[in-house]
DNA sequence: TAGTGGTCTAGACCACTGC
DNA sequence: CAGTGGTCTAGACCACTAA
């Protein structure tokens, strides 16, 4: 596993690219900034466009610029830190929005969608649904500031939901468990699964992100004591800006 | 979050791409078959080379094929069952090498490297070692059959692994750590820090994927009960391959 | 309308593989 | 050596954005 080190590439696109990288790493070019157009690239690297927009297209898979059809290719602004996700989550109070305002960003939950339906048949099949079951579903796009970090969606057997008086849960997503909680219903365990995948062209637009840029899926799996599951949510995270953390206690 | 649909896309090579993931799909290309040539396929679509090109380059960053300079383009063998990794790990001695014999797949690993060294500086900062502490460093790369799933490197401060008499580890990691209790080192918890990426150069090497294919990049800690960090495991996986499952109790 | 990124051509040459 | 994938050219046209 060495790393490569510097031996040139001799592609000169891939030259171009290399440069370019280069130049934003140095602040040459800040996040938000728009590159020189193709045509200008092309003269400065005397090169022809085709070769030009190979090399972008390197940096934008990477995630490091994102083009626009008809406006230009503007560098893209990458955080330095990485959002933290603990499981468990740390223990008292401070909830996910603290952390964050505390960190000077701004958290914000949007409601997509909220409504009874149909499952997925993915979803179906998890939740051991009766057969023709519908299911409570609730999707949220989060926010750190104006940007998009996470998708989230929510699925709850419309036979727990009903009798848990969950309506339509507009309410933020922790709620949901402390409502269960009331109704009888206690989450016992959870079992997450965590993937990690090319995002499909919808997730890419939603997040913000190229798709080149890998994202995190991650299914999470609410059970009572009795082995039913009470919830199911898919979380979609994009993978540059996460860090999953979790921690257990060796042996029993 | 709407599917895409039918939705014809305009460009030529992107319909293309479209058209050889279906007749993968069909099974029209079998994994280990060679994709006609793209002088070949240009005719068929009556296309020139470059477009051709680019298509297949999807392909490849979808993992769907890979091509070799000068040999051809082949279909990349995808298992319709992703590996599992559960932690806890399940009860009672099955290790994930029965696991998978029992799954018909023969579980090999292969010691890369083994030796004491100055660990790098990210290594360094989570192990907080005494300055200039050296560390012994094992790496491995996994098998399923002959197709390479994990990178797998281990960290043991010097001091530790001295007194626990672990000279070279060229043992299975697994055995590492109950030397280290019979040592007196026990491990009390971990940790485990999960992030997604593309992959390096020599990963995607290593791992035979292409470099638009991302990893999941898994850092473990294992500390003791004065929170002392015993060893530090860094596991790369191809994102594609593997599912990670962890469960753990709701509340206390 | 002018300027941007996206696509395509027809042909050329290069680098690599394997006979 | 022939055949493969990889790169490059010079120019053209298209689709989209914004004034």
């Amino acid at each position: 596993m060495r790393t490569a080190g510097i031996e040139a590439p001799t592609a000169r696109y891939r030259q171009v690219a290399n440069d370019l990288r280069e130049a934003i790493a140095r602040g040459q070019f800040s996040p938000g900034d728009a590159l020189p157009s193709q045509p200008e690239l092309a003269g400065i690297y005397r090169l022809n466009q085709t070769s030009i927009s190979r090399a972008i297209a390197i940096l934008a898979a990477e995630g490091l610029v994102r083009t626009e059809h008809g406006r230009g290719t503007y560098v893209q602004d990458i955080p330095a830190a990485k959002h933290t996700r603990r499981i468990p989550p740390p223990a008292s109070g401070s909830s996910f929005a603290d952390e964050m305002r505390n960190a000077g960003i701004e958290p914000r939950t949007e409601l997509v969608q909220a409504e009874t339906a149909d499952p997925p048949a993915a979803v179906a099949q998890r939740l051991h649904l009766r057969a023709a079951e519908q299911v409570l579903i609730s999707k949220w796009l989060i926010f750190a500031d104006a940007r998009p970090i996470q998708v989230s969606a929510s699925y709850i057997p419309l036979s727990i939901a009903r009798s848990a008086d969950l309506a339509l849960p507009d309410t933020e997503p922790t709620a949901i468990h402390q409502q269960l909680a009331k109704n009888g219903y206690h989450v016992s365990r959870f079992v997450e699964e965590v993937e990690c995948r090319r995002p499909t062209v919808d997730e890419a637009a939603l997040l913000r992100i190229s798709e080149g840029q890998p994202v995190l899926d991650v299914v999470r799996l609410a059970l009572d004591q009795a082995g039913r599951t009470l919830e199911m949510t898919i979380n979609v995270f994009p993978g540059q800006m996460w860090l999953l953390r979790y921690e257990w206690p060796a042996d029993g």
